[in-house]
DNA sequence: GTTGGTGCAAATGATTTGCAAAAGG
DNA sequence: CCTTTTGCAAATCATTTGCACCAAC
């Protein structure tokens, strides 16, 4: 079974219903490999399938975001990417200068989330984290 | 000298200009003691100086920003809240459910900031962060 | 059938921008 | 003066919403 049949029956379980445009949503989230915005799922989706309103893909990110199937992230260009929950959990560092972007493993925040729970009951949502600060470069640069 | 005095100070070291509207708008930030919206520095300006425009404030918080005076903080309310570069550096545990917030202190984030020096040579802004999850209350609703 | 889902169009709301006038240094 | 800053108005742009219609189950 695919990743996006799995992810049709958990919908389907939950109380909802299959429709070729969720289908085609979960199949362009589980294609891109990455980040990907709400526009950028639409038009993709539109290759298969005529007609999909942005507005349906919203609402369907809103229901997979309940069911901590998508992430959302907001790496700070001015919309929300999204992302297939991932197996491996990561993180991204941005530079604030330069935008170049990074990758950060999750073990990271293993710590962190830990702490959390045990001092203060909270269960984060450490999946996807944007770290914004300076890379290398653009630290030499500002020093300079 | 007061807070935003020596912010004006600095400002004019900078090379930037020093106006009514900027000590006003340096004023409700310092007044604020917390998270402030740009719509709201506008309002708290506007009591005291009649004509103060959002862009006014959006473009001083720019400069205030890349100065490192204020930190800017998404924390999902659909706008961003902006604070005086708190004394103590914080953060915010919100609960996706309720809403509600709590405040981390930031030695929680001493060991990740130290890492992601000593292995990236990435300096992380990890001044202000928001962290997103479920509350104990909520948790105990969810399993329920 | 009933309920939930969709497209469309219009609204919302924060943030940005062009421009001519005003003010800081 | 010369440059930066401002107010105003208009533009952007992501996201949301009301509504009538359609499609899953």
């Amino acid at each position: 079974m695919s990743c996006e049949d799995e992810a049709a029956e958990m919908l389907r379980r939950a109380g909802h219903k299959i429709t070729p445009q969720r289908v085609l949503i979960l199949r362009a989230l589980r294609h891109a490999g990455g980040h990907i915005s709400a526009s950028q799922i639409a038009e993709q989706v539109r290759a298969a399938y005529p007609v999909v309103d942005v507005s349906t893909v919203y609402r369907t990110l809103d229901v997979l975001k309940r069911m901590r199937l998508v992430t959302a992230t907001d790496m700070g260009q001015g919309d929300v990417v999204f992302e297939w929950a991932p197996a491996t959990p990561h993180h991204h560092l941005i530079c604030s200068s330069c935008g170049h972007v990074a990758e950060l493993e999750h073990h990271y925040f293993d710590r962190l989330a830990d702490q959390l729970a045990a001092d203060f009951s909270f269960a984060a949502d450490l999946h996807h984290f944007a770290i914004f600060g300076l890379c290398r470069g653009c630290q030499i640069e500002a020093d300079a």
